[in-house]
DNA sequence: AACCCGGGGAC
DNA sequence: GTCCCAGGGTT
């Protein structure tokens, strides 16, 4: 019987050879070189890469990572810092019940286990913001246990190799019993290397368009590769229209040329982020309703794409300074920010459009 | 299982 | 313009 063979799901030694040689250098990373030396990664900057890298490219990560370990070296040091200096710091990112989750775990990890992160899959999980795939992940860079580590990449390299006819939603539960076949059947000790192995091979050779078959260390046992077209894996559901929705905001200055922020509603969309002030989003253009009585002009409109919507904002700017009375007798509270010090805020991205269209007094 | 939740790089 | 990225939480 050759049961080996029957079993195989990919070449983990070519695997290896090829992540040996073209691993990313990436600044949260230990390369194989140093890995293979003894040199273990420290859990706490895994976990914080792992985090920021969810349905987030590498090259938009790299500068909030720096700025997150420059800012909070350690676990520690995180959950000492404050949820409002956490959401600042992550502004701009996108998702952001990752950041509030981020903090809440580190606090949880500070309190409950001395700052130091569980060692294992199944007990990382248990934590705020640590699903199935940064769980298995950090348990196998960090620590080498043999799990099944998938993310975006791993499903396509999958179901290529597989030639996997459902699209992934339903596929899941396979590829997962393919990783994890592939890694018990070859008595693999680097689990960590071959988890970020299938992931470098993802992000630049088994690419969703024109893989690189060519150079694919894998490319013998891919059943994609063997058919006529190996982009047609995964196989894509139809998407979503997105429909678009109209508001309007209103930029408001006082008499020192500060600028009117107010903090968001505690869930939903952009939830405990910054804003100004600004209507509903409905499904059509709607006459501004100014939050109070002034010589408010237009400043034209800003677009913004956010996942699930297309929004278009009308920006209203008051055309004379406000007294923080107007404001407060119209219902708002907030702050005053001056521009220069707008950087620092908790400002998502569709609010800084806002903001930059009104132009800096 | 389906939906909500951002932003940007690559094409 | 489209695609999709080292997904998790909620319902």
């Amino acid at each position: 019987m050759h049961i080996a063979a029957k079993n195989k799901i990919l070449n983990t030694n070519e695997l290896f050879h090829w992540y040996d040689k073209n691993a990313r250098d990436l600044p949260w990373r230990v390369s194989p070189s140093n890995r293979k030396s003894g040199i273990q990664p420290d859990p706490y900057r895994v976990w914080l890469s792992e985090i920021m890298l969810q349905q987030t490219t590498v090259a938009t990560v790299k500068d909030y990572y720096q700025r997150f370990l420059q800012k909070w070296p350690t676990l520690d040091a995180l959950a000492n810092g404050s949820l409002d200096d956490v959401l600042k710091m992550w502004a701009g990112l996108g998702y952001y019940s990752r950041a509030r989750n981020l903090h809440a775990c580190a606090q949880q990890v500070h309190a409950d286990f001395g700052g130091i992160l569980p060692n294992s899959a199944a007990d990382l999980q248990k934590l705020t913001g640590i699903g199935p795939y940064a769980s298995a992940a950090i348990a196998a860079i960090c620590f080498d246990e043999k799990i099944a580590v998938v993310d975006g990449n791993v499903e396509r390299v999958m179901a290529r190799l597989l030639a996997l006819d459902l699209p992934i939603s339903k596929a899941k539960p396979q590829i997962r019993l393919a990783v994890q076949k592939a890694l018990g059947g070859n008595q693999i000790k680097r689990s960590g290397d071959f988890a970020q192995g299938m992931m470098d091979l993802g992000a630049t050779i088994c690419t969703p368009k024109r893989p690189r078959c060519n150079i694919c260390p894998l490319a013998k046992d891919c059943r994609a590769f063997a058919s006529e077209n190996p982009e047609k894996y995964p196989v894509k559901l139809p998407k979503k229209t997105r429909p678009n929705k109209f508001g309007n905001a209103y930029i408001v200055w006082d008499k020192n040329g500060a600028i009117f922020l107010q903090k968001r509603a505690d869930k939903g969309l952009l939830a405990q982020m910054s804003e100004v002030p600004n209507s509903e989003w409905t499904d059509r253009i709607q006459p501004p309703d100014f939050p109070f009585a002034g010589q408010w002009k237009s400043a034209g409109t800003i677009a913004h794409i956010f996942t699930h919507l297309k929004l278009e904002l009308t920006v209203y700017v008051l055309g004379e300074t406000a007294k923080h009375s107007q404001l407060q007798n119209a219902g708002l509270t907030g702050w005053w920010v001056i521009p220069k010090n707008l950087a620092g805020e908790a400002l998502p991205t569709l609010f800084k459009k806002v903001i930059a269209k009104a132009g800096a007094k």
